[in-house]
RNA sequence: GGCGGAGUAGCUCAGUUGGUCAGAGCGGAGGAUUCAUAACCCUCAGGUCGGCGGUUCAAUUCCGCCCUCCGCCA
């Protein structure tokens, strides 16, 4: 369906690494962006899917001060425990890495240097709290006081939890130190580097402007409004901690480059580590080279709160920069929630990828979370709909397509694709509306439209099963065996073609009919995990092959007498009483966080 | 407070130029059937399309105001 290869880059939003990932953040921004990039694959495309841990977020700070260990200790439990999950979710990353590695740094130093050199980048000093017990500057999250609007006794840094109000630090009545205690805190001036997002607006709004027709509009027209006020203004990047990259000019030696800066040139610092390791250090331009991959795109698959650093701020740094592709689009998801509010451990309502992966078949997530995906608004999360929808769904239509059809010819066709006589009307019918199934459904992927793309696979498969049952074969078998035999060899072809077509929501469950089916060979290809060594030290990373991978976007022919496999159903039905013994598990209360 | 999004049958949602747009899937009710993971197939949904006004021969779909939820910013 696709004329030439084509080079998609897949940004997927780095998460950070303080905390294991719920599937609201799967069902959000990481299993969409595999779905979309194991179709382009098939499609013919090139695509490169990166990204990795966040580990220089504040809240890996924050974390590490509460439990007395370094950050690094914190990004050292979590990664793995990611990566562990991609890899048993079918998360296909070309390079799933982390920020705390020595490309990384350099990569940052890089955009640094180039963005002061270019002038979007200056210093200005500011007012801040200085505890002096502690001998640091206090970021806001470690500083808490009186609210100056309400009153508030015990009022963040930043922002009052009661009210709502948001202030500069400085305006705390009574400021105390989250760190020592120290009520006795000093205001002392610091300087910083900022980014100068002013003198962008103009050429992002342009940018914003034409051609972006196929933003979700939330994405667009946030975007517009924000950039028609052009009230964009410098913002810091540097900050007076101690965990972070270093600032790559000298006199600055104790402070460190502020994690929203640093976070999304991993898209560009991971697609260079993916070069490197791939053993073409250079191959990174093929999709970032604003000259030479003049057809290439790039997609970033995020959560809505992350809009704007992927609409205005990473656009912003990229024009700075000069010569590197801007987004193509950013279809970010609303949020999954459960009870109205985001997964919380300490409400008893979280529910991580890691731990339902080792209760439920990966596919049945994958249907489950792309077909309740909050892509135009926030969706509830319940255990009752996830059961209705694997067993009442995705096994009663799909997977029992699967099922009667290949035991049924299995057992009375001797193992094989039966041969019976050319298609008549009723088999063709069946097939074309089948076929046409490859360019609804593609322009739905294409379009990263999941949800819809998994209501149309429903429809069509459901019209395989019409047929079956309308043509019972079951029945015609005793009259008239070559009739049967036409009807089953055109539900097979049918479900071969509805397998393609399925396969980048249910790899997993595909490749087995694949097998059923009687082809050889692997649709996609494989996950690794290795270590990696640099100057920096060593870091785990989750990669992709495709090398060797079958599979494509087109209705492969079905020989007639082709041998079938064993078949054996495709997805494990949940038992009734599930979803209440998993609700009723939430409700207990949670143990403390592991430590 | 400003900006943006969302508010459609019990649940999850489609509805892209205003007039067969009042729909689909699931749940529920009835029927048929037995190849299939009690699955599949057929029939049944009278929901003020968040609320109130306005434009129009006609609005869920256009405009204004209001309410609720979410995100970003202040």
């Amino acid at each position: 369906m696709t004329a030439s290869p084509r080079r998609i880059l897949i940004g997927v939003a780095w998460p950070y690494a303080n905390g294991e990932q719920h599937i609201g953040h799967i069902a959000g921004a990481y299993l969409p962006p595999d779905i979309f990039a194991r179709f382009q694959r098939m499609a013919g495309n090139d695509v490169l899917m990166v990204s990795g841990s966040d580990t220089h977020g504040t809240p890996v700070t924050v974390k590490a001060d509460e439990e007395g260990v370094t950050p690094k200790d914190i990004v050292e439990r979590y990664h793995p425990l990611f990566i562990e999950s991609y890899l048993k979710l079918g998360l296909t990353f070309d390079l799933f890495t982390h920020t705390d590695t020595r490309n990384h740094w350099d990569v940052t130093h890089d955009l640094f240097l180039r963005h002061l050199d270019k002038g979007y980048i200056y210093t200005d000093r500011e007012q801040q709290l200085y505890d002096p017990k502690a001998d640091r500057f206090l970021p806001d999250r470690y500083v808490e006081g009186t609210c100056p609007r309400c009153g508030f006794e015990s009022a963040r840094g930043d922002q009052c939890d009661r009210c709502g109000a948001i202030y500069n630090q400085i305006e705390l009545g009574n400021p105390r130190s989250k760190i020592t205690g120290n009520t006795d805190l000093e205001v002392r001036e610091t300087e910083h580097f900022y980014l100068d997002l002013g003198k962008l607006n103009e050429p992002l709004l342009q940018w914003a402007s034409s051609g972006k027709e196929h933003w979700r509009t939330t994405v667009r027209n946030f975007t517009v409004a924000q950039l028609e006020k052009r009230e964009l203004r410098g913002r810091a990047i540097t900050r007076d901690i101690s965990w972070g990259i270093t600032i790559p000019v000298a006199g600055y030696e104790t402070k460190r480059i502020y994690v929203w800066y640093d976070a999304v040139i991993g898209y560009l610092s991971a697609s260079k580590e993916w070069a490197a390791l791939h053993g073409e250090p250079e191959a990174w331009r093929q999709w970032w080279d604003a000259e030479s991959a003049t057809d290439a795109r790039a997609y970033y698959f995020i959560g809505k709160d992350n809009i704007p650093f992927h609409s205005i701020i990473w656009p912003a740094m990229l024009i700075g920069y000069g010569g590197l592709n801007l987004p193509h689009d950013v279809p970010a998801n609303e949020y999954l929630n459960m009870k109205g509010r985001k997964f919380s451990k300490s409400r008893g309502t979280m529910i991580s990828i890691r731990g339902v992966l080792e209760r439920y078949q990966p596919d049945a997530w994958r249907y489950a979370l792309t077909s309740m995906a909050p892509e135009t608004a926030d969706v509830d999360f319940t255990w009752d709909d996830f059961v209705e929808r694997v067993n009442n769904e995705l096994i009663a239509n799909w997977g029992n397509l699967v099922n009667r059809t290949l035991s049924f010819a299995y057992k009375r066709f001797n193992a094989e694709v039966p041969v019976g006589n050319p298609f008549g009307e009723a088999e063709q019918r069946l097939l074309d509306g089948i076929r046409e199934g490859f360019d609804r459904v593609g322009a739905l992927y294409s379009a990263c439209r999941f949800k819809a793309a998994v209501a149309e696979l429903n429809r069509l498969s459901q019209t395989a099963n019409q047929f079956v049952t309308d043509t019972a074969p079951f029945a015609l078998i005793k009259t008239d065996p070559e009739a049967a035999a036409t009807v089953v060899r055109a539900v097979l072809q049918a479900i071969a073609w509805l397998n393609t077509m399925w396969a980048p929501i249910l790899p997993h469950a595909a490749q087995s009919v694949h097998e059923m089916l009687g082809f050889d060979g692997l649709l996609f290809g494989r996950q690794f995990v290795q270590h990696v060594d640099d100057a920096h030290g060593r870091h785990l990373v989750l990669r992709y092959d495709h090398a060797g991978a079958i599979g494509t976007w087109q209705p492969v022919e079905l020989p007639a007498g082709q041998p079938l496999s064993t078949p054996q159903a495709l997805f494990i039905k949940l038992e009734p009483g599930t979803a209440e013994k998993e609700a009723a598990a939430l409700a207990e209360p949670q143990p403390a966080p592991e430590a």
